[in-house]
DNA sequence: TTGACATATGCCTATATCGGCATATAATCC
DNA sequence: GGATTATATGCCGATATAGGCATATGTCAA
């Protein structure tokens, strides 16, 4: 077995950059491939098959209009992993205050001197 | 080329899901990788590279212990994913409100019938 | 020293990937 | 019809991967 399949899982889908740059790109709104495409200066049929990706994930939505494909960003599916990482903000939280309780810590001792 | 190292980018690092689980299970504090092992059931050289990857990414920290290595969570690495994806909140609560409204657009009509 | 335990590493196979390029499909306009 | 534009798909090569297994390394105990 290889790595997990982009099309199965979100994360995978949203390990690529590029694909996380597109979907940035249709956070302004709904955009046919070629804005896409001048926007992130890529070749095209890369970026379609980045949109077939997010879109077999459902982080993205196509409708035709004319000749034109306009992708949307459909972020519901962003959620679980927003939300498995939300875990972990109690935990660098901790982290950081630590830190600074560690820093203040410093700054005392070198005050006293 | 093929997909991008999962030893540079931490996105690629939790794309893995027995990683993400090896992370789940360290929430709770330090461990050694047997109890990492046993709390998966995954085989033990699995594991060990799995605590690999996620240690050059900084995602986990070890120290020896007599025969055992222990390994702790080092959660920061994990804030810009997480930035990345809060980016998206916003979108995917417009939706839900949208998706509230035209719900409760149905109710009004349905009750008026 | 010898042996038992804990962990890391090496080699292997199968596979899914990204990117490049050429080309197919589809819609529009002349 | 034919030409042009917009997008999708097919095939290819290189590569990194996850997992399996055997084994190396390291640490303690008798």
């Amino acid at each position: 077995m290889a790595r997990s399949a982009t099309t199965t899982d979100v994360f995978n889908a949203i390990a690529e950059a590029h694909r996380r740059d597109i979907l940035d790109a249709l956070i302004a709104g709904e955009k046919p491939v070629g804005a896409i495409v001048s926007d992130l200066s890529l070749p095209q049929p890369q970026v379609s098959k980045h949109l077939r990706v997010l879109s077999e994930v459902g982080l993205v939505r196509s409708r035709a209009e004319g000749r034109f494909r306009l992708y949307r960003l459909e972020p519901v599916g962003l959620r679980p992993p927003h939300e498995w990482l939300a875990k972990y903000e109690r935990a660098w939280n901790a982290r950081l205050d630590r830190m600074d309780d560690y820093l203040q810590e410093l700054q005392r001792q070198g005050g006293s001197q």
